[in-house]
DNA sequence: AGAAGATTATTTCCTTGTAAACTAAAATTT
DNA sequence: AAATTTTAGTTTACAAGGAAATAATCTTCT
């Protein structure tokens, strides 16, 4: 049986030997993001549901009016394809583009009705996957993780609105 | 001056809320490869290195005869576009593919003079760029996250290489 | 042996993503 | 104020990667 058609196991060695390359955490986080695309698409594909699609969708969300090169950046997202992105949401009636009168360069986001009922109605899934998804770590471990892959990305420690909720 | 230009500084803010996908580890892991690549673009395409085509020649370097399917599995790369990269290699006279009489459907994998050659030039800058990349991380927690990443994907503790060197 | 099924790799077609050139508007310089 | 430079976003042309169909070989079952 192909591994390959079973993406619930990720690297295969077989006694092989990785040469180095296992110890890299730019190799071990390329594999890692190969590994949970597969997932997500071998399960959420169904919904529709694209990664970066729905993240997007959801930062508009969560920040109405904010900038398209805001948004490219947030998501390390190049503004070309985040052009194409917005376009075909707007085509799909999810997002709204307005131009500010004092600044007529920019693309101030705004997600519809639809829109948001989409967000409403996916955000939870994709929560529930990423929450669920096989992996060799331990829930505390996985705490751990995500801990480390935000200080890795300078992230802020927590969001105002976290900060709210928690406090 | 746009951070888009600057890959030395990951995910950007700025006072925008992520609205939880910053605690999902399936984003960050994606926001890291993004981040890794961008990096690693940066600094090594002038040596035309590309991270997936490096690491397919260095296991095959310590893999003399793998099959065209066992690398796949390896690096989770699909065969198709693995038949394309080995295409390439073999157009650059960097890898040799034989077909075994006792078994012709499968494709086994050498490297050059040539091939080899370009390995031993190229991973110590691979091996330098990884390790010194910058990070939020300390070196304690990069050594964490390797071990976490490892565990994640299920990878074996050491490679019988490791194993013989250590021991 | 012969048919049916499985395995391995390749080809074709399509989607996604990037880089570079370009348009438009605002800010800066002279 | 006119010219230049910078900023924001879009378009275009191309490269990387994946899914599905195909080809070739091997295995299994009768």
């Amino acid at each position: 049986m192909s591994v390959r058609k079973l993406p619930l196991s990720a690297a295969q060695s077989n006694g092989r030997d990785y040469g180095g390359l296992d110890q890299m955490s730019g190799f071990l986080i390329s594999m890692a993001q190969a590994y949970v695309f597969s997932l997500f698409h071998h399960d959420l594909a169904r919904h529709g549901l694209s990664p970066g699609r729905i993240s997007a969708l959801i930062v508009i969300y969560e920040n109405p009016g904010i900038r398209h090169g805001e948004l490219a950046d947030m998501l390390l997202i190049k503004p070309a394809q985040m052009s194409k992105m917005i376009k075909s949401f707007t085509e799909q009636g999810w997002v709204e583009r307005r131009r500010p009168r004092e600044d007529e360069r920019v693309v101030e986001l705004f997600l519809t009705t639809a829109g948001r009922g989409y967000v409403e109605k996916n955000r939870p899934i994709m929560t529930h996957h990423d929450a669920n998804r096989p992996s060799g770590l331990t829930a505390r471990e996985h705490q751990q993780l995500v801990r480390l892959l935000r200080k890795y990305l300078r992230m802020k420690n927590q969001s105002s609105a976290e900060i709210k909720k928690a406090g």
